[in-house]
DNA sequence: AAAAAATCCGATAAAACGTCGAAAAAAATT
DNA sequence: AATTTTTTTCGACGTTTTATCGGATTTTTT
């Protein structure tokens, strides 16, 4: 349980509601622009020889924090896995705790793009809407180890705020609050209603259906069960009485 | 991994609770009972002196924890908060991990006799998921401090589930749970939907908001917000078209 | 192929974790 | 109320994990 979406940053909210056709779009594509281009903190490494190393630490970095949680994983064993001696692993992260929150950068960046793709032919919102919703669910299950690490120790964190992942997080949240107010202006959803709240209500559920997915694998098949709660709440909120 | 049960053992009343159907309501009672009456794993010390020594360490840890995060605090650090050197808190708390799991335990309980005492006086189902709900978040921003490390260190943590802690976690679940069942068996909810999915909704919407103010203090006023929400969402349920 | 730059690693320091036996405090016994 | 027994506390110390640094090794440049 436990949900988090630590989403709906404060203050900045790129997308203002202006009531135009064509630059709604601009907007949107502005904001999968953003998402799908944030900047891997890479240490600028020359050689190729170094970007081997670096994928062999990301690669077993990720294997043991799956494994044994982050606060029970071992600097040595992460090096030892990744085949190279503990001193050479700290050229390139400073501390366990660098390694850790850096390493979901990248797949989220990647579900992104694979999201950008997809929803290119949807018009409507709540299409859009519906496949983010269903895709972040299924992105989970594809890559279950870094979906652990994220849900589960990552993303929760009170530390995330402090590190250079939290604008990917908080893309994630604008997205889906950007295609809500979509969805009230262009007469999918009704007015009236506070639609932070409303992102909250969706997020929340799906998030809520991943961990406990993640934690205890149940529901059995978590791409169904995401895509039908997914369904029946963009159902109810599109049959809301609206309120003036 | 043995439940250790110390302590008297929760032993049934009979419930006085005369409402419609006395089955499910003796039911309600041993669920309540039952979430009251989880067993604080304490070492069973002999002396005054060593309660006020435990309250002490639980004291600094939660202050601690909620400064720093499990991760960054130091066992020394906490034991020096708590004004005891740190091998007497090795004679309490066998790690860190230990004190952090064991923590949220005595407060949970503490919430879930808060609610007992204040649902005793409702009637429908949906009153009591209300006020559920409602208290759940008003609890955390009473507790803040405690707060913060449960809703965003321990209970999305893929360690909860080794630990006692766990049976708290899962009584609120089912809690939630069963009063929706609850609600239609009674005729205040549609029937035919997945009420685990139904309780995903509304707990996924409610843990969201929480998880929000505690990161942001937004929205302002955590208790209208939440109280707003968690109607909302009871009125989407139950004005939802039934499926047969 | 020599010089320069980038990368890697062994040795070792620093920090945090955890243990143990003995001292101090409280309770029980006489 | 002195003494014995039990409980609690703590300083000293061993272990594990994290982190640093200077030089050796490999790659790139000239």
């Amino acid at each position: 349980m436990a949900t988090q979406m630590r989403g709906t940053p404060p203050r900045e909210q790129t997308p203002s509601t202006a009531t135009t056709d064509g630059r709604g779009s601009d907007q949107w594509e502005a904001l999968l622009e953003l998402a799908t281009s944030r900047p891997k903190r890479a240490p600028d490494r020359k050689q190729d020889r170094s970007k081997r190393t670096e994928q062999q630490i990301l690669n077993a970095a990720l294997r043991v924090f799956a494994r044994d949680g982050i606060s029970r994983s071992r600097i040595a064993d992460i090096a030892a896995e990744a085949g190279i001696s503990t001193s050479t692993l700290y050229e390139y992260y400073k501390s366990k705790e660098d390694l850790a929150y850096d390493l979901p950068t990248s797949h989220l960046v990647s579900f992104f793009q694979e999201y950008r793709l997809a929803a290119a032919g949807k018009t409507s919102a709540r299409e859009k809407l519906s496949l983010y919703l269903s895709m972040s669910a299924d992105f989970a299950r594809e890559h279950a180890d870094w979906g652990r690490l994220f849900y589960l120790e990552i993303w929760p964190s009170v530390l995330v705020s402090e590190t250079e992942l939290r604008h990917s997080v908080n893309d994630f949240a604008r997205i889906a609050l950007f295609l809500i107010d979509e969805g009230v202006r262009q007469g999918e959803f009704p007015e009236g209603r506070n639609t932070y709240e409303t992102a909250s209500i969706l997020l929340g559920a799906v998030n809520q259906v991943i961990i406990t997915w993640l934690l205890y694998r149940r529901p059995r098949n978590l791409t169904k069960a995401s895509a039908e709660i997914t369904e029946r709440v963009l159902t109810m909120i599109a049959n809301e009485r609206t309120i003036s």
